[in-house]
DNA sequence: GCCGTTTTCGGCCCGACTGTTTTCAGTCG
């Protein structure tokens, strides 16, 4: 049984939190907290790596560390870890989960109370044991139950979609407010991350006080968690959190840039401030010969760094990238010409061909693929090969009609991948359609081995345009079955086959962790909302932004190639593609 | 525990808010 990332990444931020509770060294805990953040990020076979015991030259994974990873990955043990684990259960590890329990109070829960689950969490606020321990009180009590009861609702992850849609009505409020400046959304929503956890607004304004205190006091405001002179919190009806910060107009690059994170990519962005002899916070530069700053380019030039756009803030690269001047031009929404892979009433979407074709021609977009699922898929009304083979003609009749040089529809199918690799349709039906996207939707639940197999087969047919949703996961609702990245990334390279990034904000698959490497490899990128309504075709929109995060060009992505372009490439053979 | 054209030892980001306190610890971001 070999060790994966995951686990040597589990195991050392389970070394932080333990060294964390015994009171070690704060440093010694954040070195191991970065190194599992390095481990998770870094672009190779680290898992080899370690066991091989060639974990040399990276920064960040010094001698301790790097004889641990090797012990641990070369033996799937490692003895310092189950030594400090050897007085916790596993439920120990859910309390870091609650609101407002960090390590000092964990440790004393279960020092004084013997505390190691939620349960017994809950049950020891129930019965008042907690808020008569020295440091905790009846409101400490209280709000551990509330946090706990959260928790179990909704575990306090909220879809992109969402965060957006609450961040642009919020924002809309804010600006409005006769003493605002500026007000910007920050956080992992200006990040376009998957999924956040609460939204961070930003105003500029000569009257904070009066800012927070019209904050908390707007109907959206469900609860008021906390409100200060410069900083208030609320909780909106859904449970989002939602935190506001009002400073100056001075302040406002430094703030809007601090609390747009990532945490990783301002501690990096700090220590390099240090270096030009000043210090950074989210107020500004404190220091001698200090810059002007108007904006966050501002402070970036300062730093001597290029702009590096929000998404790209996971300090996974940008900063040196930045400093090299060798930031990617990223790709736009704007520069969507097209999209393939949506869905009509033929199988299981909400609109007609028709509707669909019109919906795409209004959004501006000069051409749509449909690609119905296919017979093995039952549960969506797949399409069997006649009627897939009257969906062509259907399609070509509508382009004679309606279509011309301005828009156009192209015939494809969602073919299933079947459990052994094989395609749903035969090779020569297949030849017949302007393009394909083959997924998988049955039989999950494969090893990693055999799932990968099955979708590298897939990829070796002539007649499969793309891949769809790679990995199968529904965000908060279904995991990921398990495919190797690696492999198919270097397979789709080797035999033309496009990667899609599906961005249907339920799934945003491939991931964007996996873009930069897949670009570096040649691998193109089609950007497609797997829409089965009219109104879906605009996550397009997120779609750009996590092709961005994932460092993508417009280059890289099929669909910003104008009509007349992506007829041409499709009519290519796969190998010249 | 990690790192080094300031250092191989001595730093490592820090401010706001809450709650439990009588001057501050803990948490969060």
């Amino acid at each position: 049984m070999s060790v994966t990332r995951e686990r040597l990444v589990e195991v050392l931020e389970e070394i932080a939190l333990l060294l964390e509770i015994q009171g070690e060294n704060p440093f010694k805990v954040r070195a191991y907290r970065q190194g599992a953040e390095i481990v998770s990020g870094y672009d190779g076979d680290i898992v080899a790596l370690a066991r091989e015991g060639r974990l040399e030259g990276i920064k960040g994974i010094g001698e301790a560390l790097r004889d641990k990873l090797h012990e641990l990955a070369s033996t799937g043990e490692l003895e310092f870890h189950r030594k400090l684990r050897a007085n916790y259960p596993d439920t120990f590890f859910d309390l870091f989960e609650i609101e407002g329990l960090g390590p000092k109070k964990i440790a004393a829960l279960h020092k004084s109370l013997g505390i190691a689950s939620i349960p017994a969490l809950k049950e020891a606020c129930q019965s008042g044991q907690v808020g008569e321990l020295p440091g905790f009180g009846a409101k400490t009590q209280a709000k551990i139950l509330e946090a706990i009861a959260r928790r179990d609702q909704s575990a306090g992850a909220y879809r992109l979609d969402e965060a957006v849609t609450a961040a642009e009505a919020i924002l809309e409020v804010l600006r409005l407010h006769p003493e605002v400046l500026r007000a910007a959304v920050a956080g992992s929503t200006r990040r376009s991350k998957e999924l956040v956890h609460d939204l961070d607004f930003i105003v500029a304004t000569p009257a904070p006080a009066e800012l927070t205190a019209f904050f908390a006091t707007r109907p959206f405001a469900a609860e008021v968690i906390a409100q200060g002179d410069t900083k208030c919190s609320i909780r909106l009806e859904s449970g989002m959190q939602c935190d506001l910060r009002a400073v100056s107009n001075d302040q406002f690059p430094f703030a809007l840039m601090y609390f747009t994170g990532s945490k990783e990519h301002n501690v990096a962005i700090r220590s390099l401030a240090l270096k030009h002899g000043w210090s950074l916070n989210e107020y500004g530069f404190t220091g001698e010969n200090l810059p002007a700053v108007h904006d966050e380019a501002d402070i970036y030039r300062a730093l001597g760094l290029d702009f590096v756009p929000p998404e790209l803030r996971e300090n996974r690269g940008e900063i040196e990238a930045a400093d090299e001047g060798t930031l990617p031009r990223l790709i736009e929404w704007e520069n969507l010409r097209g999209t393939f892979h949506n869905h009509t009433t033929e199988s299981d979407g909400r609109a007609t061909l028709d509707q669909m074709a019109e919906g795409a021609r209004e959004l501006g977009l000069q051409y749509l693929g449909i690609s119905d699922h296919s017979k093995s898929s039952p549960q969506a009304r797949g399409l069997d090969e006649e009627r897939l083979a009257a969906q062509i003609e259907k399609i070509a009749a509508w382009n004679r009609e309606h279509g011309g040089p301005q828009f156009r529809l192209f015939a494809g199918s969602e073919v299933d991948i079947l459990k052994d690799g094989s395609l749903d349709f035969d090779e020569e039906l297949l030849a017949r359609l302007d393009f394909t996207v083959a997924s998988v939707h049955n039989v999950l639940n494969l090893d990693e081995d055999t799932m990968t197999r099955r979708i590298l087969r897939a990829m070796e047919s002539p007649h499969i345009t793309m891949l769809g949703h790679l990995t199968g996961r529904m965000l908060l609702r279904r995991d990921a079955y398990p495919v190797n990245h690696e492999k198919i990334i270097d397979c789709a390279a080797e035999t033309r086959t496009v990667i899609e990034l599906n961005c249907n904000p339920k799934r945003f698959d491939m991931d964007w962790r996996w873009w930069h490497r897949a670009r570096d490899k040649g691998v193109l990128c089609s950007i497609n909302p797997d829409a089965h309504s009219v109104n879906q075709l605009q996550f397009l929109r997120f779609g750009a932004s996590v092709a961005r995060k994932g460092w993508l060009r417009r280059q890289d992505v099929i669909n910003t190639k104008p009509l007349a372009e992506i007829e041409a490439w499709l009519k290519l053979p796969k190998e010249k593609r």
